[in-house]
DNA sequence: ACCCGTGCGGAAACCGTATCCCATGGTTAC
DNA sequence: GTAACCATGGGATACGGTTTCCGCACGGGT
């Protein structure tokens, strides 16, 4: 009958609880358990076993309270559904597991409102880093708000990573990891245009979203670079999914239907462009060509499989990993690495069966 | 100057820090902060702008060590890849920030090992709950360790959650939900054998994961129902992924092609069939037909539309962490309520256009 | 004018762990 | 033989909050 509880209380054991039932103070089991202090074979026999019977862990916000703690990086989303999205947010876990750390996810429904509250916990939390995935609305308020954001958990000794989106302006404490989005667009677009297609629809994504800008800066690029005059006319901005890929095409085909190429901003959008074209007796790609984007597993699953930018993202997400882990590591070694803080990745075409030189009306 | 540390350090602000700076106790913070006490507006509005200024957020392990702090529920899962899983995960993270809970994600690649130390990772966290998805492999191991995690994690107040599984033999701590797997089968063979399908071709998945046990039972009930032999030689095993179910039936299709339809024990697996089919020459569905399971997005948009059994997976999620926090309410009120712990939602047949009577053969 | 209830602020205990500092006993060195 | 030392173990304190217990001041009722 100990003044404090008892051992056999609801609720988790303490390590008082195995220190009194192995007749040793509190700090011996400590050590045994943190393993960095000596300690006699003897005494960590006897508290072991303790440990075992009482199936005992040691209370990880304590633990963090008391200095020691598990470092934790928070990973936000807009949808954990996107495919892209899961396979960084692998590469993440995957590289945090590696070291031992642990990984959070959380997602914002693409709510600002959300994604503040989502921000000020992780703080709460402590991570070392909250990890932001996706491209970015680019409203006026948004260059703000992430330096507010950067700021608050720079100075709370956490950190900000955007991973795929640009850099953040001025001289804001974040890393950003970033891929060739435009590069990207450009070598597929080149690639239609290299086969012959001059009249191509183009659906880069909301207008706003700095992927879609990317995209479509990069496609552009291309038709400059090819001679070819880009008609505004054929470009149609939407949601990245698989609604809007078959939607815009049916309108196009209303619209202006001497395309003989659609250039998707997304594999997805690729898919339901597909949809759309056979259910108006259009072949892919005997009639009309297409292009994605992204390479998820889902490109090399259409009929016929889809030619497409592939996107390291799984890379991406331990790339970014390992920027928290080294800057923490670094230390206070070296404020404002004014590099470093900027890390892109290689994009490149995957050439698979949707794409053939212009037949239909060309 | 005061002894303990400038407000003005590195890291992040305390509660001393706002406490000081706007000449009031810690109570009188942590008060207006909680809001659980009768608090003057003047001592809130000085509080609330030193907040502001400071930029002050409270310690969330602090916290949940002196009591008070915001559940959290963990989910574990096999891969954040698989389409499925991240809707049970959406489902679970709605409902938890719909009442302001936490939740964090954890993958084990298919790896006891790894479970195990996600599971204890979990307790060290004082998670309110473990959710563990989708089917498991029902090795002899199996059960004890399952029942050994729902006993560790009762006794420290957590709780265990199976999704996507069937639930635990004996008197077992944990809670589970679970979709009427078998019967889903049942009706999507059925719906196969009604449009006059003898020979099917049966991809259930991995012999020993239990969801594939069940869809492989569902199917077998079906064939006897309708009085037609069940030919255990027309059963594939092998993983729930594009590239079995391409590989089986290119196998098939040189060992017993005499078949007229595929039952694939998943969406994904369904698309690998396809193809495989299409590669064959053979078209989908005037020639071979095609059904799924789980309904997930990709299925509706393959060509054609695959007919699938439509699987609640959010609200099975939504489900779970209902579950959880009634208990956590209920408190101790009722103890082993020996039902309540076992969940199970309906799944129903969607019929697209992946499915004919049988022409090739037949 | 006195008493008591009410409303609100402050001091201190406590949550579970890690770590610093010190005590002790046995060794080694002089 | 004694002093200095190493290897261990214990006690106390800090980490950043929440909460209970107290006390003070103020106001109204009699």
């Amino acid at each position: 009958m100990s003044q404090r509880k008892a051992t056999s209380d609801a609720g988790r054991a303490t390590i008082r609880d195995v220190a009194e039932r192995a007749g040793v103070s509190v700090a011996s089991v400590s050590r045994v358990l943190s393993g960095n202090y000596p300690v006699s074979e003897e005494l960590r026999r006897r508290v072991m076993k303790v440990v075992r019977d009482l199936d005992y862990v040691t209370n990880a916000h304590a633990r963090s309270l008391a200095g020691g703690g598990t470092p934790t990086v928070a990973i936000l989303i807009n949808n954990i559904t996107g495919a892209a999205f899961a396979h960084v947010a692998k590469g993440v876990e995957g590289a945090a597991t590696l070291r031992g750390w642990l990984s959070l996810v959380g997602t914002t429904g693409d709510d600002p409102e959300r994604e503040l509250a989502l921000v000020n916990l992780m703080r709460q939390q402590g991570v070392a880093a909250v990890i932001l995935l996706g491209g970015a609305y680019d409203y006026d308020e948004y260059q703000l708000r992430m330096a507010r954001f950067a700021r608050s958990l720079d100075a709370a000794g956490s950190h900000l990573v955007l991973v795929g989106r640009p850099p953040l302006e001025g001289d804001v404490p974040a890393t950003t990891v970033d891929y060739d989005n435009e590069g990207g667009a450009y070598a597929m677009a080149s690639h239609l245009l290299s086969a012959g297609h001059r009249r191509v629809l183009v659906l880069p994504g909301h207008a706003e979203l700095t992927t879609a800008q990317g995209r479509l800066r990069g496609a552009q690029r291309a038709f400059e670079a090819y001679g070819v005059p880009f008609d505004p006319g054929m470009v149609r901005h939407g949601p990245y999914d698989y609604e809007h890929g078959y939607e815009a095409v049916e309108a196009a085909l209303h619209d202006t239907p001497d395309f003989t190429a659609v250039l998707a901003g997304t594999d997805v959008v690729a898919a339901g462009a597909m949809q759309a074209l056979r259910a108006a007796g259009l072949r892919v790609p005997e009639d009309v060509s297409i292009v994605g984007y992204d390479d998820i597993p889902l490109a090399s699953q259409l009929t016929p499989q889809l030619t497409t930018v592939h996107v390291p993202y799984e890379e991406m997400g331990r790339v970014a990993l390992r920027a928290v882990a080294d800057r923490r590591e670094g230390g206070a070694g070296r404020r404002k690495s004014a590099d470093g803080d900027h890390l892109v990745l290689g994009t490149h075409v995957v050439v698979r069966n949707s794409v053939r030189p212009p037949g239909r009306h060309g």
